[in-house]
DNA sequence: ACATTAAAAAGCA
DNA sequence: TGCTTTTTAATGT
């Protein structure tokens, strides 16, 4: 017996089931703790679905010119590789440990079975997976905009929307966010330099207070 | 307008 | 204290 925690039912994607199903998932799950930094599945792995159960996972591709582009940060709860499971193996993806993160690993034959004997699984994985894609919508709209403060503009009033305040602290380290916006730290911390100047919003390290919410939205323009 | 490079300053274990 | 992250400044595309 390794160590107990059943961290399939910390997460959305199980935690609905009953209790002696959930210990048969995570019989069969691998459990797995790595320290901030580590690589946790590569273009090179095996296909599986890993589920992180405490801290976070940043999912990434190098770019041609060799730049990681931040795609996505996976939190407590949620998943990745699912997609590999339905044939559509995503090739270049990489995914890494922003801080010491527990995760479940289920190797894709296992997962199948599990969707095979739990049908209701496989709605909740489509219910989740949409809003899954609603976030790469957004990702594609960064890029589509043009200007780096509308970028950080847009992350910001989102991230404060989705936890109902305007003063919240930064999930993301500076360079990581750069990357998420397609910017470098460098620029990232220039365009928050203005955007204090402008009083539009204060800062002190990674707690942000947004005071003109409306002059934010301002730059947001299309 | 933003990236790159280098170096100083600040944060953190 | 020693390493990492962030900021500042100079220069390049």
């Amino acid at each position: 017996m390794s160590h107990e925690h059943l961290c399939v039912t910390l997460v959305p994607l199980f935690n609905h089931l009953d209790l002696d199903d959930q210990k048969k998932i995570n019989e069969i799950a691998k459990h797995v703790i790595v320290d901030k930094g580590e690589t946790i599945f590569s273009p090179y792995s095996d296909s599986e679905l890993i589920i992180v159960a405490k801290g976070n996972m940043k999912v990434y591709q190098l770019s041609s010119n060799g730049k990681e582009q931040l795609l996505r940060v996976v939190e407590t709860g949620g998943y990745e590789g699912e997609n590999q499971l339905f044939g559509a193996k995503n090739d270049f993806l990489f995914g890494e440990s922003l801080e010491k993160t527990e995760l479940c690993v289920l190797r894709q034959e296992d997962f199948q079975n599990i969707l095979l004997e739990h049908p209701q699984i496989s709605l909740k994985l489509l219910e989740i997976n949409a809003q899954k894609s609603i976030s790469a919508e957004q990702q594609a709209q960064f890029l589509m905009m043009e200007k780096v403060e509308e970028r950080l503009a847009t992350y910001l009033i989102n991230l404060s929307k989705s936890q109902n305040s305007l003063t919240f602290k930064l999930p993301l380290l500076m360079k990581e966010l750069a990357a998420f916006l397609g910017t470098t730290p460098e620029t990232l911390s220039r365009k928050f330099k203005l955007l204090e100047d402008e009083r539009y919003l204060s800062r002190n390290n990674r707690i942000i207070t947004i005071i003109n919410e409306d002059a934010l939205e301002d730059l947001i323009d299309f």
